[in-house]
DNA sequence: ATAAGCGTACTGACCAGTCAGTACTGCGAG
DNA sequence: CTCGCAGTACTGACTGGTCAGTACGCTTAT
């Protein structure tokens, strides 16, 4: 059984919380090491026994939130019988996602971006897993005749990337509501591949 | 009058041709100084005669291209009188100026993103630019009856990070190629706010 | 002369990563 | 039971390479 019984949290979970909230408001060079130390309050020793450098602590953190997203996104589907239905599940599961969890939303869309080659690498692997996602169902719905035929790759590129730009906005401004977006968004998605309601 | 008569460019621009080669490939802290130096062939005082710093000098790039696409988005519209017809002028303007210029896109749209407070201004900045000019000739498209009510501002974001993700995939691979883009993206955005060709 | 334009050698702050050492726990042998 | 040993978790002072920025000097044109 694991220990530390009314004890705080662990020694790694406290490293990840912290670099999350540096890492989500200032990015990746912008936030020290020591900084991390000072708010994590553990040793600089103990973030390089639980992590093999501060490149791979930032992936960790990407990898979690990302997997933390696809298995809402899968979950929803999976209640969901219809194509169309299993697109709007997936769609309303992901944005519901990015908007409970805003800091590692920065994390994902802004932060992981522009890092150099090894970043870059995550974040298109990260996102082409949404894209591919999405895109399968939508070729169901457009083979189930629910949708127009229409070109279902660069569709769904452009749907993530258009749920990508609102989320970013909805993380600096906080603005528009979290509703608004479910109920001006969705049906603009919906009706760019000819959904009628 | 300006000299260097049949010589080659200035030093000026020799330095932003160097720093838009190297920062558009490697990103903004991957790319040392000392790399644009022996790229343009000038000295490191030279670059500090023209520019205060690194910073500013990414800026003068970025600043660069957001104009040069905001010219030809304006140019386009300006061609146009239609209001529904005026968007698609824009929209075709952005995604063909993306698409001339590969290096400049990769580092607007990737390397000037996580970089940090005063970057990220910028980046909202140019970006707001862009989606005001697309929110203004939406809300007169709808004013007119061309396209449904809908909420424009929502509408012109999400165009925008479809445009961003879908020029994002193209940067990196190569594909799809711009005419798939043309054919398939513009009808799709139209399509979204409800317009019937 | 004098200043704009450019070159070169140098500086020093910064910070990721290291490493020798501490504290504590569990375990098998005598 | 207890002593030696080993493994795990953690500490924090220290280092060394890196690189943006600077000092200063030499040209050439006016």
């Amino acid at each position: 059984m694991n220990e530390q019984v009314a004890e705080s949290k662990s020694t790694r979970e406290r490293i990840l919380d912290a670099a999350m909230g540096l890492f989500s408001a200032k990015g990746f060079h912008d936030t020290k090491l020591d900084e991390i130390v000072a708010q994590a309050s553990v040793s600089k020793g103990s973030i390089y026994f639980h992590f093999p450098n501060k490149e791979k602590l930032f992936i960790a953190l990407v990898d979690q939130f990302a997997d933390l997203i696809e298995r809402r996104a899968k979950e929803a589907i999976a209640r969901e019988t219809d194509s169309i239905r299993r697109v709007q599940a997936a769609l309303e599961a992901v944005l519901e996602t990015f908007s409970k969890y805003r800091r590692p939303a920065k994390l994902l869309l802004v932060q992981a971006v522009g890092l150099g080659a090894v970043f870059e690498r995550k974040r298109i692997e990260v996102n082409d897993r949404f894209v591919l996602l999405i895109q399968t169902y939508l070729d169901e719905a457009v083979a189930d005749g629910s949708i127009s035929p229409v070109n279902t790759h660069i569709a769904s590129h452009a749907w993530m990337g258009a749920i990508y730009n609102i989320v970013i906005q909805w993380v600096h401004t906080g603005e528009p509501a979290k509703d608004d977006i479910m109920e001006a968004l969705l049906p603009l998605l919906l009706k760019s591949v000819g959904y009628r309601e």
